[in-house]
This record gives C-alpha cells, sequence and structure tokens, in this order.
DNA sequence: TAGGTAGTATTACCTTGGTAGTCGGAACGG
DNA sequence: CCGTTCCGACTACCAAGGTAATACTACCTA
C-alpha cells in the first residue's frame, strides 16, 4: 500500500471531491475560497501535483479538467492515523485513546458515547467470525 | 501555544532526550545508528535546526553541546493529534476512536482494555469535580 | 475575422524537513 | 612544539507542500 499522506491544503481539496465526487478546478477554487482566499491558479497547480501523485484523475469537458479523487477518505484516514499511530504511540491504539481521554478535556457524555461506540464494535466484531 | 510539530527524525531525535533527559550530538547519533545509519552531521544539522525552533536547547560541557528538550512529549502528542483531528475527523475524538476500532483491526481484547481505560477516566473525571 | 476571455501549461519562488561534505579551531598525543 | 583528531559552523543540496504570476491556446462573439 502506498502513502497517502496528504498536506493540508491537498486534504481540503480532496474534501471537496469527496464530498462532490466530481469537481472542475473553478468549484474547487469556489468552495475553498472564502475559508483560505487563494488564487484559481493555487488549487490548478495543486490538483495538477495530485494527480502526479496519483491520488486524483481529470477528464475532459469542454475547456476544462473535472477532478475526481482516486482514493477514498477512509483509506487516507487509515495511512494518516497509521502512521501518528507509529510515530508517537508506539502502534498501540489503547494509548492514543488513553492520551485523547487524559489530556483532550473529553467530557463524561462524549466518553459515554465513546464506550458505547466500543460494546457495538465489540459486538459487530463476534458476530463477524 | 504554539506549532509543536515535528518531522520524522526530529521525533525520534527528541525520544533520545526524553528517555535520556540531556544527550550529545554523539549520543544521539549512536541512540539513533543502527535505525537509521545517518552521519553525525546530520543530527548536528537537526538539532541546530530545532534550537532555532526553540524545541530543544544546549548547554556547553568542554567542547561538546549537551542538548535537552525544551518541550513535553505530552505537550508533542497533544499538539499533534490535536491537528490530525482538526484535519481528519472535524475536531470529534469520537470519530477517531470509531475508525479505530472499525478499521484498525483492534481486537475483542484490545477494546476490552479501552473499556475498562474508559470507566477509569469517567471516574476520575467525576471525582475531580 | 479579430479580439477578448476562459482555462490550462509553464515557470518560478518560498519554506521545512532531511542529509551531508567541508572548514576552522581547539584539544590531545608524542 | 607539531601533527592529528574531534567537533561545532557553514554551506550546499534535494524533495514536497504551497502559492502564484505569466504564457499560451482555443473558443466565442461582435
Amino acid at each position: 500500500m502506498g502513502k497517502h499522506t496528504l498536506g493540508e491544503l491537498q486534504h481540503a481539496i480532496m474534501q471537496v471531491l469527496w464530498d462532490r465526487y466530481e469537481a472542475t478546478v473553478a468549484e474547487v477554487h469556489q468552495a475553498l475560497y472564502d475559508e483560505r482566499g487563494l488564487a484559481p491558479t493555487t488549487i490548478a497547480t495543486m490538483l495538477r501535483k495530485m494527480e502526479d501523485k496519483g491520488v486524483v484523475a481529470h477528464r475532459v469537458e469542454g475547456r476544462q479538467f473535472v477532478y475526481r479523487s482516486m482514493i477514498t477518505e477512509s483509506a487516507v484516514r487509515s495511512s494518516m492515523v497509521g502512521e501518528l499511530l507509529d510515530r508517537l504511540f508506539a502502534g498501540d491504539p489503547a494509548a492514543l485513546v488513553s492520551h485523547l481521554v487524559a489530556d483532550r478535556e473529553i467530557d463524561s457524555e462524549e466518553i459515554e458515547r465513546l464506550r458505547t461506540l466500543l460494546d457495538s464494535a465489540d459486538r459487530g466484531k463476534d458476530g463477524q467470525r
């Protein structure tokens, strides 16, 4: 499996593509303009670089390019979470969760949610095998 | 609060400093040599750059520099986990945990550990207020 | 058919992380 | 006292992410 690591802007662009499935440069630019105020050429350049990396692809429609994502959001998450896990927590997911509850003030309500989540995940695994 | 984001090598170096509290360039180099096989100057250069960023500091002992970390491991974790959380999960820790159990094959045993962890965390919070 | 315009291609910087060679001074060994 | 060696300082690259101006081309319109 490749290194699906995306930079800040790249991820924001992917977000747009994941939302709409397809988008022209202009559409991506529009979608990000309020938050970032970047030039349209910046978006275009980034998309080209991302295509070089193989994370997006485009088709031609009239005189504009319509881009689409080549990787799923969950693949990117796996890749990036996995990397952070290895780097910061020696690959131990429990250590990450521990950090989450200890440091990031997660209120009791949130913890309750998480516990429910774990319960169902556990049940799901049991049912699967 | 600053952006305590460290690269791969930088983090490995910090790890050494966190372990020993203080270390010379040669010691850091030695500690990382088996895994990475880098030139001593590479370590020295990196440490200088890290000092520019303010994440380490040094004192002079004889003719060598003794470096120490200026930031805690937990601060780095907070910073980097927080960033990943915002970027990939819209700041929702539960979504991260959800991804963890759904995608990263965490076995039932692990889930059990996590649940125990959440229980005690919850109790801790209650006791605090 | 000429000119404007929309939209991609080219080119160019800047920053940060990473990697390392070479230089210069100071200490150490004889 | 002299040469070697140890070590930080300086300098130099490379890649990737970001940011954007400028060039080019093809279409659309008057």
